[in-house]
RNA sequence: CGGGGCGUAGCGCAGUCUGGUAGCGCACCUGCUUCGGGAGCAGGGGGUCGGAGGUUCAAAUCCUCUCGCCCCGACCA
């Protein structure tokens, strides 16, 4: 492609409203444009890299035995009333309607449909297992887009559903995704984990996330530092500590806090460390209950253990009028003595003693309270959140936290919607199967705006080989020099001729801009072409990654060029 | 949905308080000079000041309503 033929401009300033470097340089680079608020137009240098990486997809699904298919992306309601979720799904689903006044929605994720398809054209077990899949532009009308591609309103995924007639097969697929997703992001050159996940709203019994490790990541992960557990924080189990509760000591006594309503304000008023407090989280249920959480008082509750716990499907913090109901002091001050909910308490609580906890009054704590003597604990279980050096509950290594984007998710399902759905086939005995489901997304988008997110500087973009919209750059120092030109050229159709996809900078800029432009859309292997280079019968080669430069000679340019696209491409 | 902020040229912004010729930088077009790390000079094009209504001799500026966007929070396969 001829750089002054291309639709390709590139900005200086940096737009106002983004906030991640990926957005930063996508904006820059001209990559994307947006439309409205989480939706954007891939303009041509974006595009490619899109579907670098759904080629890549693409290959990845097929070696592992997937079939590609396509599906609407506009869906009848009929099909969500059959699973109950229309009912369920939020606002998040975009509902149409359409001039008979028929109800629609734009597809957020395809398991209606696809369980839709293979119920019809599925009958016998004969015919699986089978794993389909496609990719295509979704639409979740999120709360808040942001971060560009990252979070988008409409995006392009890739989803695949696999269907079995037996747990055994369904792990089979579900292990062979696995694989192919490590395949995926090993060969887009992304660092990433893939962690144990909770399965969430969408149901079923185990599941994987792969993330992207980067500091603008929106989920924090745990992985041990001596063995292979990962986790979303969200689901990191942790160990009950060691170790019984100390002997109470003496009785319970009252200590005025006049206005310490946190836990730092407490300590740091008494005089101790937050860790020998312990605080009262007072939730409520979407049923309407209303729960006591003790934790220690430095640690934080993670809602995802409690609401599992609960068997409810979220929980929140009670709201202040609800406190005061339940505890009679204002928030700040609630404790378990005298209690009339339900008590729940992490692990962590069973081995304390004689600790501190909120009064039940306005400017009142209680010290040397302990749990069985002073008031009663219906159950313990693991509901703080993991931080950085808490124990491995697979090992005795220690936790480490990273901050990643989430770019796939592999789920098992099992029958949640064949069963709903009513997606059966007959096994080896004529009798009705239900089938077993699995199912499998990656974020197009969100992978390259992960992948920026990883490989960039403070000039701009790094592509990996694998996915970068052209592999080589040639840059025309000066393309009105007759051999100059003449020389970039005859690389130019070289490469291109053997399969190289290549930029020709041949636009009448000034070096300078073109230098900066270089740097800025991170082409990983750059060829300039100058006249003070081919005096001495050679052109430059430069790596983005690096900004190493050596001198190729003219006549052996192309042939080196190969090799290193080759062993890149490789890698 | 709660709190905060912003809508003026393609992008980044000033002008709004205190009403009176719509401005600056980048980008774009023309010419000359320049040419291996975002050149200089000269000239030029581009705006219903988010929209509607109102106040006024006069509104980007004041008032009312409305739409959109951004940030923080809650939420999230």
């Amino acid at each position: 492609m001829r750089y002054s033929q291309y639709l390709l401009n590139t900005v200086k300033e940096t737009p106002a409203d983004a906030e991640v470097v990926s957005h930063k340089l996508m904006l820059r680079t001209g990559m994307i444009k947006k439309v409205a608020a989480g939706i954007y137009s891939y303009l041509p240098f974006g595009l490619r890299a899109i579907r670098k990486v759904e080629q890549i997809v693409r290959e990845e699904m097929d070696r592992a035995g997937a079939i590609e298919l396509h599906m609407p992306m506009v869906t009848p309601a009929e099909l969500w009333e059959e699973s109950g979720r229309w009912q369920q799904y939020g606002k998040e689903l975009l509902r149409l309607k359409d001039r008979k006044d028929g109800g629609f929605c734009l597809g957020p994720t395809h398991e209606e449909v696809i369980t839709d398809i293979v119920r019809r054209e599925v009958k016998s077990y004969r015919q699986l297992p089978l794993n389909l899949y496609q990719i295509q532009t979704k639409f979740r009308d999120e709360i808040r887009p942001r971060f560009g591609l990252m979070r988008g309103r409409e995006f392009i995924m890739k989803d695949a559903y696999s269907f079995d007639t037996d747990d055994a097969g369904a792990d089979a697929a579900y292990e062979k995704m696995y694989q192919a997703y490590r395949r995926v992001f090993q060969r887009c050159g992304l660092k990433f984990r893939a962690v144990e996940a909770d399965s969430g709203a969408i149901g079923g019994s185990f599941s994987h996330e792969f993330m992207v490790l980067a500091e603008s990541g929106e989920d924090a992960i745990v992985s041990c530092d001596s063995c292979e557990y990962a986790a979303n924080v969200e689901k990191a189990e942790l160990k009950a500590p060691a170790g019984v509760a100390p002997t109470a000591a003496a009785d319970v006594s009252e200590v005025a806090t006049p206005n310490q309503k946190t836990i730092e304000d407490v300590a740091v008023f008494l005089k101790l460390e937050p860790s020998q407090l312990v605080k009262t989280l007072l939730v409520e249920t979407d049923e309407e209950e209303v729960v006591a959480v003790l934790l220690r008082g430095d640690r934080e509750l993670n809602p995802i253990k409690l609401a599992n716990l609960l068997g409810s499907n979220c929980v929140e913090m009670a709201s202040e009028e609800t406190v005061l109901k339940v505890t009679g002091a204002p928030v700040g001050f609630a404790g378990p003595v005298g209690l009339k909910v339900r008590i729940l308490a992490d692990h962590e609580i069973g081995t304390m003693g004689n600790f501190v906890v909120g009064g039940n009054a306005a400017d009142l704590h209680l010290a040397g309270v302990n749990h069985g003597r002073d008031f009663n604990v219906e159950q313990f279980a693991d509901l703080r959140e993991a931080e950085a050096g808490d124990d491995c509950p697979r090992c005795n290594g220690k936790l480490e936290i990273w901050r990643g984007i989430e770019v796939g998710h592999v789920f098992k399902l099992g029958t949640k919607y064949s069963a709903a759905m009513n997606a059966v086939v007959l096994d080896d005995q004529g009798k009705e199967r239900t089938l077993i489901m699995g199912c499998y997304g990656i974020g197009i988008g969100r992978t390259v705006a992960a992948a920026i997110e990883q490989n960039n500087d403070d000039n701009g973009i790094i592509w990996p080989l694998p996915i970068a919209p052209f592999q080589v750059l040639i840059t025309l120092v000066n393309p009105k020099d007759e051999e100059v030109c003449k020389a970039g050229e005859q690389i130019y159709t070289d490469l291109q001729q053997a399969g190289v996809e290549v930029l020709l900078d041949d636009r009448d800029e000034r070096p300078g801009s073109k230098f900066k432009d270089a740097d800025l859309i991170g082409l990983p292997l750059r060829i300039t072409v100058g006249a003070r280079g081919l005096k001495e019968g050679s052109v430059e080669l430069q790596w983005r990654k690096d900004g190493e430069r050596r001198m190729l000679p003219l006549e052996s340019a192309v042939e080196d060029m190969l090799k290193l696209v080759r062993e890149g491409m490789q890698d």
